[in-house]
DNA sequence: AATAATTCTAGAATGGTTCTAAAAAAATAA
DNA sequence: TTATTTTTTTAGAACCATTCTAGAATTATT
Protein backbone atom coordinates (compact mmCIF):
# COMPACT_ATOMS: atom_id res chain seq x y z
CA UNK A 1 0.00 0.00 0.00
CA UNK A 2 1.69 2.98 -0.79
CA UNK A 3 1.24 6.81 -0.06
CA UNK A 4 -0.42 7.05 -2.89
CA UNK A 5 -3.02 4.74 -2.82
CA UNK A 6 -3.86 5.65 0.61
CA UNK A 7 -4.18 8.75 -0.22
CA UNK A 8 -7.09 7.88 -3.10
CA UNK A 9 -8.45 5.17 -0.31
CA UNK A 10 -8.77 7.71 2.14
CA UNK A 11 -10.39 10.55 -0.31
CA UNK A 12 -13.09 7.92 -1.44
CA UNK A 13 -13.67 6.95 2.17
CA UNK A 14 -13.95 10.25 3.41
CA UNK A 15 -17.37 11.19 2.49
CA UNK A 16 -20.46 9.58 1.00
CA UNK A 17 -20.10 11.91 -2.16
CA UNK A 18 -19.57 9.19 -5.22
CA UNK A 19 -16.68 11.44 -6.37
CA UNK A 20 -15.47 11.68 -9.82
CA UNK A 21 -12.15 10.56 -10.97
CA UNK A 22 -11.17 13.87 -11.49
CA UNK A 23 -12.28 14.71 -7.97
CA UNK A 24 -10.25 12.45 -6.93
CA UNK A 25 -7.32 13.98 -8.56
CA UNK A 26 -8.34 17.18 -6.76
CA UNK A 27 -8.12 16.25 -3.33
CA UNK A 28 -5.65 13.71 -3.63
CA UNK A 29 -3.10 16.37 -4.31
CA UNK A 30 -4.04 18.81 -1.47
CA UNK A 31 -2.48 16.15 0.39
CA UNK A 32 0.15 15.03 -2.20
CA UNK A 33 0.97 17.90 -4.69
CA UNK A 34 2.88 15.70 -6.75
CA UNK A 35 0.57 12.74 -7.41
CA UNK A 36 -0.05 12.30 -11.29
CA UNK A 37 -3.63 12.00 -12.84
CA UNK A 38 -2.16 8.54 -14.00
CA UNK A 39 -1.50 7.37 -10.65
CA UNK A 40 -5.22 8.17 -9.71
CA UNK A 41 -6.57 6.20 -12.23
CA UNK A 42 -4.04 2.91 -12.09
CA UNK A 43 -5.05 2.87 -8.73
CA UNK A 44 -9.04 3.22 -8.92
CA UNK A 45 -8.68 0.60 -11.37
CA UNK A 46 -6.60 -1.82 -8.90
CA UNK A 47 -8.70 -0.46 -5.75
CA UNK A 48 -11.63 -1.79 -8.11
CA UNK A 49 -10.28 -5.05 -8.64
CA UNK A 50 -9.47 -5.58 -5.41
CA UNK A 51 -13.20 -5.07 -4.49
CA UNK A 52 -11.85 -2.05 -2.10
CA UNK A 53 -13.98 0.33 -3.76
CA UNK A 54 -16.90 0.27 -6.27
CA UNK A 55 -17.23 1.83 -9.66
CA UNK A 56 -20.41 3.70 -10.95
CA UNK A 57 -21.47 4.98 -13.79
CA UNK A 58 -22.16 8.32 -13.62
CA UNK A 59 -24.65 11.02 -15.66
CA UNK A 60 -22.68 12.69 -17.44
CA UNK A 61 -20.05 9.73 -18.85
CA UNK A 62 -17.87 9.40 -16.74
CA UNK A 63 -17.22 6.89 -13.58
CA UNK A 64 -17.70 7.46 -9.96
CA UNK A 65 -16.58 5.87 -6.99
CA UNK A 66 -18.49 4.09 -3.83
CA UNK A 67 -16.45 2.71 -0.97
CA UNK A 68 -19.39 0.50 0.69
CA UNK A 69 -19.10 -3.01 0.57
CA UNK A 70 -23.05 -3.10 1.24
CA UNK A 71 -25.13 -3.82 -2.16
CA UNK A 72 -27.09 -0.65 -2.72
CA UNK A 73 -28.33 1.50 -5.59
CA UNK A 74 -28.23 5.21 -6.52
CA UNK A 75 -30.74 7.79 -6.65
CA UNK A 76 -29.95 10.50 -8.74
CA UNK A 77 -31.74 13.32 -7.89
CA UNK A 78 -32.71 15.40 -11.29
CA UNK A 79 -32.87 18.88 -8.89
CA UNK A 80 -30.58 19.04 -6.41
CA UNK A 81 -27.95 16.64 -8.46
CA UNK A 82 -26.77 14.90 -5.47
CA UNK A 83 -26.42 10.96 -5.37
CA UNK A 84 -28.21 8.94 -3.24
CA UNK A 85 -27.76 5.45 -1.48
CA UNK A 86 -30.88 3.54 -2.29
CA UNK A 87 -31.59 0.03 -0.48
CA UNK A 88 -33.82 -2.61 -1.65
CA UNK A 89 -34.66 -5.04 1.25
CA UNK A 90 -33.81 -8.70 -0.14
CA UNK A 91 -33.26 -7.28 -3.48
CA UNK A 92 -30.35 -10.16 -4.05
CA UNK A 93 -33.16 -13.04 -3.18
CA UNK A 94 -35.37 -11.06 -5.35
CA UNK A 95 -33.11 -11.35 -8.35
CA UNK A 96 -32.41 -15.28 -7.69
CA UNK A 97 -36.02 -15.53 -8.10
CA UNK A 98 -36.63 -13.66 -11.15
CA UNK A 99 -34.99 -16.08 -13.54
CA UNK A 100 -32.71 -19.13 -13.64
CA UNK A 101 -29.64 -17.20 -14.37
CA UNK A 102 -27.07 -17.07 -11.63
CA UNK A 103 -26.98 -13.11 -10.96
CA UNK A 104 -23.10 -12.12 -9.58
CA UNK A 105 -23.93 -8.61 -8.85
CA UNK A 106 -25.72 -5.75 -9.73
CA UNK A 107 -25.66 -2.06 -10.61
CA UNK A 108 -29.33 -0.04 -9.86
CA UNK A 109 -29.36 4.13 -11.27
CA UNK A 110 -32.56 5.43 -10.31
CA UNK A 111 -33.60 9.20 -11.33
CA UNK A 112 -36.04 10.88 -10.03
CA UNK A 113 -36.25 13.41 -7.16
CA UNK A 114 -35.06 12.84 -4.57
CA UNK A 115 -36.78 13.56 -0.85
CA UNK A 116 -35.50 17.12 0.37
CA UNK A 117 -36.31 18.43 -3.11
CA UNK A 118 -39.65 17.16 -2.87
CA UNK A 119 -40.34 18.20 -0.09
CA UNK A 120 -39.09 21.86 -1.00
CA UNK A 121 -41.33 21.61 -4.06
CA UNK A 122 -44.73 21.12 -1.91
CA UNK A 123 -43.72 24.04 0.51
CA UNK A 124 -43.26 26.66 -2.59
CA UNK B 1 -38.99 11.78 -40.03
CA UNK B 2 -36.22 11.46 -42.28
CA UNK B 3 -35.16 8.15 -44.34
CA UNK B 4 -31.77 8.30 -42.20
CA UNK B 5 -33.61 8.44 -39.16
CA UNK B 6 -36.08 5.43 -40.42
CA UNK B 7 -33.29 3.38 -41.04
CA UNK B 8 -31.74 4.09 -37.86
CA UNK B 9 -35.03 3.37 -35.44
CA UNK B 10 -35.82 0.03 -38.54
CA UNK B 11 -32.07 -1.07 -37.64
CA UNK B 12 -32.78 -0.39 -33.43
CA UNK B 13 -36.07 -2.74 -33.84
CA UNK B 14 -35.03 -5.38 -36.17
CA UNK B 15 -33.59 -7.59 -33.47
CA UNK B 16 -33.02 -7.59 -29.67
CA UNK B 17 -29.57 -7.25 -30.07
CA UNK B 18 -28.86 -3.94 -27.97
CA UNK B 19 -26.21 -2.73 -30.46
CA UNK B 20 -24.05 -0.37 -30.46
CA UNK B 21 -23.67 2.95 -32.48
CA UNK B 22 -21.00 1.69 -33.98
CA UNK B 23 -22.97 -1.00 -35.03
CA UNK B 24 -26.04 0.64 -35.94
CA UNK B 25 -23.69 2.90 -38.16
CA UNK B 26 -22.48 -0.45 -40.00
CA UNK B 27 -25.69 -1.91 -40.32
CA UNK B 28 -27.19 1.56 -41.39
CA UNK B 29 -24.94 1.78 -43.83
CA UNK B 30 -25.41 -1.39 -45.38
CA UNK B 31 -28.97 0.09 -46.30
CA UNK B 32 -28.00 4.23 -47.12
CA UNK B 33 -24.61 4.12 -48.13
CA UNK B 34 -23.70 7.45 -47.25
CA UNK B 35 -25.14 7.81 -44.04
CA UNK B 36 -22.78 9.80 -42.06
CA UNK B 37 -21.14 8.15 -38.21
CA UNK B 38 -22.64 12.17 -36.85
CA UNK B 39 -25.94 11.35 -38.51
CA UNK B 40 -26.44 8.41 -36.67
CA UNK B 41 -24.95 9.44 -33.07
CA UNK B 42 -27.63 12.67 -33.67
CA UNK B 43 -30.50 10.42 -34.59
CA UNK B 44 -29.53 8.25 -31.68
CA UNK B 45 -29.76 11.45 -29.03
CA UNK B 46 -32.73 12.63 -30.93
CA UNK B 47 -34.68 9.44 -30.90
CA UNK B 48 -34.02 8.74 -27.48
CA UNK B 49 -35.19 12.19 -26.23
CA UNK B 50 -38.30 11.34 -28.32
CA UNK B 51 -38.48 8.33 -25.98
CA UNK B 52 -38.70 6.05 -29.17
CA UNK B 53 -35.48 4.50 -28.24
CA UNK B 54 -33.97 3.76 -24.74
CA UNK B 55 -29.76 3.91 -24.11
CA UNK B 56 -28.25 1.50 -22.05
CA UNK B 57 -24.86 1.51 -20.69
CA UNK B 58 -22.53 -1.29 -21.82
CA UNK B 59 -19.87 -3.30 -20.09
CA UNK B 60 -17.28 -1.86 -21.89
CA UNK B 61 -17.70 1.90 -22.15
CA UNK B 62 -19.50 2.33 -25.21
CA UNK B 63 -23.85 3.04 -24.94
CA UNK B 64 -26.04 0.52 -26.61
CA UNK B 65 -30.01 1.10 -27.37
CA UNK B 66 -32.71 -0.62 -26.76
CA UNK B 67 -35.90 -0.08 -28.65
CA UNK B 68 -38.12 -1.58 -25.93
CA UNK B 69 -40.87 0.67 -23.86
CA UNK B 70 -41.47 -1.60 -21.03
CA UNK B 71 -39.33 -1.14 -18.07
CA UNK B 72 -36.68 -4.15 -17.95
CA UNK B 73 -33.03 -4.50 -16.57
CA UNK B 74 -30.26 -6.21 -18.54
CA UNK B 75 -28.28 -9.40 -17.89
CA UNK B 76 -24.98 -9.33 -18.80
CA UNK B 77 -23.57 -12.75 -19.48
CA UNK B 78 -19.56 -13.25 -18.61
CA UNK B 79 -19.54 -16.41 -20.31
CA UNK B 80 -20.87 -15.67 -23.48
CA UNK B 81 -21.15 -11.56 -23.61
CA UNK B 82 -24.87 -11.83 -24.63
CA UNK B 83 -27.05 -9.44 -23.01
CA UNK B 84 -30.71 -10.66 -22.17
CA UNK B 85 -33.72 -8.49 -20.82
CA UNK B 86 -34.77 -9.15 -17.32
CA UNK B 87 -37.65 -7.99 -15.77
CA UNK B 88 -39.07 -7.84 -11.96
CA UNK B 89 -42.74 -7.96 -11.10
CA UNK B 90 -44.13 -4.79 -9.58
CA UNK B 91 -40.43 -3.48 -9.29
CA UNK B 92 -41.97 0.12 -9.98
CA UNK B 93 -44.23 -0.58 -7.00
CA UNK B 94 -41.31 -1.87 -5.28
CA UNK B 95 -39.11 1.22 -5.89
CA UNK B 96 -41.35 3.75 -4.87
CA UNK B 97 -42.09 1.73 -1.77
CA UNK B 98 -38.34 1.41 -0.57
CA UNK B 99 -38.33 5.61 -0.21
CA UNK B 100 -39.56 8.46 -0.11
CA UNK B 101 -38.05 9.76 -3.33
CA UNK B 102 -40.04 10.44 -6.45
CA UNK B 103 -38.35 7.81 -8.69
CA UNK B 104 -38.83 8.48 -12.85
CA UNK B 105 -37.09 5.70 -14.43
CA UNK B 106 -34.65 3.50 -13.59
CA UNK B 107 -31.83 1.14 -14.84
CA UNK B 108 -30.43 -2.09 -14.00
CA UNK B 109 -27.12 -3.46 -15.08
CA UNK B 110 -26.88 -7.52 -13.48
CA UNK B 111 -23.52 -9.54 -14.15
CA UNK B 112 -23.55 -13.20 -13.91
CA UNK B 113 -23.86 -16.10 -16.03
CA UNK B 114 -27.32 -16.38 -18.18
CA UNK B 115 -29.42 -19.75 -17.92
CA UNK B 116 -27.91 -21.31 -21.34
CA UNK B 117 -24.25 -20.89 -19.98
CA UNK B 118 -25.09 -22.13 -16.55
CA UNK B 119 -26.79 -25.18 -17.99
CA UNK B 120 -24.05 -25.87 -20.45
CA UNK B 121 -21.41 -25.57 -17.59
CA UNK B 122 -23.42 -28.31 -15.64
CA UNK B 123 -23.69 -30.19 -18.59
CA UNK B 124 -19.56 -30.54 -18.83
C1' DA C 1 25.13 -2.30 -1.44
C1' DA C 2 23.47 -4.40 -5.62
C1' DT C 3 19.77 -6.21 -8.08
C1' DA C 4 15.18 -6.94 -9.27
C1' DA C 5 10.37 -5.83 -9.11
C1' DT C 6 6.87 -2.59 -8.45
C1' DT C 7 4.89 1.92 -8.58
C1' DC C 8 4.89 6.61 -9.93
C1' DT C 9 5.06 10.45 -13.16
C1' DA C 10 4.29 13.40 -17.36
C1' DG C 11 2.67 13.50 -21.36
C1' DA C 12 1.18 11.18 -25.63
C1' DA C 13 -2.29 8.19 -27.53
C1' DT C 14 -6.89 6.15 -27.76
C1' DG C 15 -11.66 5.92 -28.76
C1' DG C 16 -16.48 6.91 -28.15
C1' DT C 17 -18.97 10.88 -28.69
C1' DT C 18 -19.94 15.75 -29.77
C1' DC C 19 -19.14 19.87 -32.34
C1' DT C 20 -18.53 22.76 -36.59
C1' DA C 21 -19.34 24.69 -40.91
C1' DA C 22 -20.89 24.01 -45.25
C1' DA C 23 -23.96 21.31 -48.42
C1' DA C 24 -28.32 19.08 -49.09
C1' DA C 25 -32.98 18.39 -48.17
C1' DA C 26 -37.35 19.62 -46.48
C1' DA C 27 -40.81 22.92 -45.12
C1' DT C 28 -43.05 27.27 -45.70
C1' DA C 29 -44.29 31.56 -48.01
C1' DA C 30 -45.28 34.26 -51.86
C1' DT D 1 -43.74 27.14 -59.14
C1' DT D 2 -40.00 29.92 -57.24
C1' DA D 3 -37.96 32.12 -53.31
C1' DT D 4 -36.92 31.91 -48.59
C1' DT D 5 -36.32 29.88 -44.29
C1' DT D 6 -35.58 25.96 -41.35
C1' DT D 7 -34.00 21.48 -40.51
C1' DT D 8 -31.03 17.67 -41.43
C1' DT D 9 -26.99 15.59 -43.23
C1' DT D 10 -22.18 15.17 -44.06
C1' DA D 11 -17.03 14.89 -43.27
C1' DG D 12 -13.87 15.70 -40.47
C1' DA D 13 -12.01 18.25 -36.51
C1' DA D 14 -12.39 18.67 -31.61
C1' DC D 15 -13.33 16.99 -27.02
C1' DC D 16 -12.51 14.62 -22.92
C1' DA D 17 -12.42 10.66 -19.82
C1' DT D 18 -9.43 7.12 -19.69
C1' DT D 19 -5.42 4.22 -20.97
C1' DC D 20 -0.81 3.58 -22.54
C1' DT D 21 4.26 4.43 -22.71
C1' DA D 22 8.81 5.00 -21.33
C1' DG D 23 11.70 6.49 -18.09
C1' DA D 24 12.42 7.91 -13.09
C1' DA D 25 11.63 6.89 -8.35
C1' DT D 26 10.58 3.81 -4.85
C1' DT D 27 10.34 -0.52 -2.59
C1' DA D 28 11.54 -5.27 -1.87
C1' DT D 29 14.89 -9.02 -2.20
C1' DT D 30 19.48 -11.12 -2.36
Amino acid sequence: MTRQRATILEVIRSDRCHHTAEEIFDLARQKLPTISRATVYNNLRALEEEQLIRRIGGEDGCARYDSSFMPHGHLFCSVCGMIYDFSIPNFEWTLGACSDAEVDSYELKLRGVCRNCKNAAVGE
